[in-house]
DNA sequence: ATGAAAATAAACCAATCGGTCTTTTTATAA
DNA sequence: TTATAAAAAGACCGATTGGTTTATTTTCAT
């Protein structure tokens, strides 16, 4: 029995409560916003999670998880690695249609708010830009490699400058609750990483 | 008498608390952390401000005014319209020089937190980000009057990507305790301001 | 159908939250 | 020097915080 109750209670807490973690920050979420979120109880949250630190932990995994998991869907559908590369701008150019950047970006938002205070939610999200980092560096080698790329590029510089541009775009697209200067930012990216074919 | 004193204690109060809010955040502070900073008491602080919002206002004010200061101090020494470009790169790659840039831009910060939650903050990040922008955008236009930066050069594109990349490359920088992909990124900028130049 | 275990609800806890009110201290105009 | 008002301190307020404990319900193997 353990398992399979438990772990969907656990499943729709972490799905309900994504957007609120998201949209408030930790700081600025409480038990009470969890609670009117899941329509739980705060004994039934707490049966299934020992912290809050704990759920907000799990949740940004989760939030990382479904980015993470559609970039690698629309990744596989392309040919070639120009095409990979404009993946990203391509899926944040349109981050109204996912439910998981509505909010926000959850890097960037749990990288400002975690950075001077919560050390376990900075590493996450530190792991998260490593990991994201690294896989626009990969993609970049491969397209050297299969000759798709320009081989004098630096697969760091690029990758660096395209994650800054986005989540720095993204940010002002947010603020300014309007698409201009994401658009600007990411037909731009777009022009660099076409430039960056052979 | 009014005036001096009062006016000495809210001042005080600004600049003790200016990077506490812009460390925890708003929902993160606490007035018990502006007692701390200030080492005044709950009533002296609430004599001199109605509320946490008036305090964390005039912060944000005081922190983009440090900034903005700053910067149009380096401007007025420089020579042409590039070099003046340049300023807003070797400002944010030296970040660690400054007090006001500490715990992370104002900007950033404050917009990645309140986009969602505090209209009143919300706005002024609103605010200091247009009248960002449009400062870079007329040191642009200016330059190409005086022919020192080419003239199909789009001030609005060149503003939003140059806050875009400072903006994320910062929050790398934060969030990795290194300086690396902020020197990565801000060198590549710089380039990229050198290439207009007639 | 029943009994034990697991899951959920709800009452409860001390601590802290933002904010107010009253008292004490301080500064200065007379 | 003293009267007076501003400024600061600190006790106090109800509400909310994250979290625990106890009671109730649900689950499912037997």
């Amino acid at each position: 029995m353990k398992t399979s109750k438990s772990e969907n209670t656990k499943q729709l807490i972490i799905e309900k409560t994504a957007n609120v973690f998201n949209t408030k920050g930790f700081a600025g979420t409480s038990i009470n916003d969890l609670m009117n979120a899941t329509g739980l109880s705060k004994g039934c949250i707490y049966g299934n999670f020992k912290s809050k630190d704990e759920i907000a932990l799990t949740v940004f995994d989760y939030n990382f998880s479904k980015i993470t998991q559609h970039v690698k869907e629309r990744i596989l559908a392309t040919e070639n690695s120009i095409e990979r590369l404009l993946v990203y701008p391509n899926t944040y150019k349109n981050y109204f249609r996912y439910t998981f950047l509505q909010a926000g970006c959850p890097i960037l938002n749990t990288s400002t708010e975690a950075d001077d205070t919560h050390p376990q939610l900075k590493e996450r999200a530190q792991e998260a830009l490593e990991f994201w980092r690294t896989s626009i560096e990969n993609q970049i080698k491969r397209g050297i490699t299969r000759k798709e790329i320009k081989e004098d590029t630096d697969p760091n510089e690029v990758a660096v400058i395209m994650i800054s541009m986005i989540e720095g775009a993204f940010m002002q697209a947010k603020v300014h609750n309007r698409m201009t200067e994401l658009k600007t930012v990411m037909s731009f990216l777009e022009r660099m990483i076409t430039n960056l074919k052979v």
